[in-house]
DNA sequence: AATGAATGAGAGTTCATTCAT
DNA sequence: GATGAATGAACTCTCATTCAT
């Protein structure tokens, strides 16, 4: 008998798939501005006019990327949150959902840190932020008036808590630090006893 | 008698000046790679031939504001920083100063933000951040010898704090929050007691 | 009895009127350089590849179409036209024989007009141009020694009669006229007085 | 004593103009679409970055053409009729201003011929158009009732005038005419005949 | 025979930089 | 020293054509 034949090289979805990953790295490495679409086909090895097949635009290339990860990171955060459970653990969880993935998809995160609040990011990027910090902002307030954290303009929370954590995987970005456990749960600790009561 | 000094409308300090300061409000506004050194020029009021007087080429400009206000930051968080003082007022020491400097610097504090680790910059600018973090670095290894904020990497700690600091003024960027004198007193005991012992 | 006789549901012939129909459409309506081949393919109603079975190049359907139409004005022109009938009566023919392929194939005709002497066509299609003028020429030439028409370079008269004729047509594409049977009647009359003698 | 020193090589009119003409050469060869903007520059000896000082854009070319180069028709056609005289006249006067600009702005008129009512064409184009067709049917109706002209749609007898003149003028282009003083002024004779009474 | 995804040359346009004035 | 017109390389994007399927 014959294993079957694989059937194709490339299938339109590795290309885009392609794309896709050869954006992610450069619009990291040398910013949206920086990077030029001619380059971006040559790292996924295809030619300049395919990227128009997938995308309308590099505008329109930019954003995918941005919803397809932005929603990615929301989905794991809403799924894995515990509603039930005591702050502590909620924060502890939420800490741990931000580290994996961090660790899992690093350059997808440092792309939604550095491309975060674009002039080139259209509506429906916009409106996958803004779910994520309604339902945080909910969830800030009614944590407060359980008397589990402090009690301050939940922006402010919010302000404190993301940037510490952006700031931590910064210095690893900045050779400073590795992104060890140990530095992970260090932080989660320093960072809810910023926020508790 | 003294000679009338030869008063001159535009020295070239003053244009020096002037397109450090136009260059400064375009790149924060539209990014380095989206703003055109004619455009720097027009809203610096001279010529576009006349930044190449002054600066080797559009990188060399982004480096020198890069640097200039880089060196202002370290010289205002070295000059006013009580050595000698118990940690919990040194904490509030570097607070108030960034939050000065914010406050008084606003564009500035969000070019060095903003442009921070971008691929334009040069050794001459890493340089300066490098030497702050020095700094930083052994202030924080002293103090957690005398026992008064937590023992672990410096780097985490400074990672939490910078972070936290520049979490909170995204969030007046992104409309969010009002850069209030509450606002930054509630931050800046959340990050003490993120750092305390 | 006869075997059924296989129904293809397109033939090549079908596939070849389809493309150059579509074709005829879309350079009318948007010129030569502005109509893309997959454009004309889409219309077609067959895949961008399928073309370059039935055409060489974009040239090679233009020039198809070029010589298609001209060629049908040419032959419809000479079958019409009454050998010996007194010149009135030839002109008034000639003149019918324009409006009627200007009615039935009003496409066709703006094709003609519009592409008229394009840098793209061949030499082929030259061709058919020349083989008609040259008809019309001896024609004009035998007219005059009968003495019906004015005596004159008969390339002038050409201009004259075929110039009005189109301009009277492009008036009503410009929407400034119907194109009524009262506006083509009054129009040859006035073309006849032109160049009777 | 010294000569004045010629200032300048070529001044930014000199440029102006150089592009303006290199486009007018061009456009007529190839067309609007089937013309490139570095082509463009090549021909007038610039830089191609240097039209777009000039010109906004290569519809900002074209139009300024059109709308130059029309203007001048109508000025001419305007200042140079006689109100008052017979309409004969008034007919010969409006076929030896349309000659002389043939003459004298060959390229012009095919250009104008060749772009009439083109799609890139603005809307301050097509004004001036429109402007120029207003005064012709007003005076057409006003000859019309002295009787001195055929009575029926204007429209019908500027296709006839004017395609007629187009259509002489075409011949030359064609390589079967020459413009000579007789072939315009037969021309005329038999376009007089075709509207007069 | 027919397809349409893929290509890359070339389109219009911008802009960092130069240099005659 | 200062200017800004001029440049041409490089940008984003299109499209005539090819070729694996």
């Amino acid at each position: 008998m014959v294993p079957p034949k694989p059937k194709r090289r490339t299938t339109p979805a590795d290309k885009r798939e392609a794309i896709l990953d050869a954006a992610l790295d450069l619009f990291v490495e040398l910013g949206y501005h920086g990077t030029a679409v001619p380059q971006v086909a040559q790292r996924a090895g295809v030619g300049a006019g395919t990227i128009y097949r997938y995308f309308d635009s590099k505008e329109g290339l930019v954003n995918a990327l941005y919803q397809t990860h932005k929603e990615q990171v929301a989905r794991e955060l809403l799924q894995n949150f515990p509603a039930d459970a005591p702050a502590r653990e909620q924060f502890a969880r939420f800490w741990a959902c931000m580290r994996r993935f961090v660790e899992e998809h690093p350059r997808a995160f440092a792309f939604l840190e550095l491309h975060h609040h674009a002039s080139y990011l259209d509506d429906q990027s916009r409106k996958v932020e803004a779910r994520l910090r309604e339902f945080t902002t909910a969830f800030i307030l009614h944590t407060q008036e359980r008397g589990e954290i402090k009690r301050m303009d939940p922006n402010v929370l919010i302000g404190i808590v993301l940037g510490a954590f952006i700031g931590v995987v910064r210095q690893s970005w900045e050779g400073y630090l590795e992104l060890s456990a140990e530095a992970f749960e260090q932080a989660e600790r320093c960072c809810w006893e910023a926020i508790r009561i």
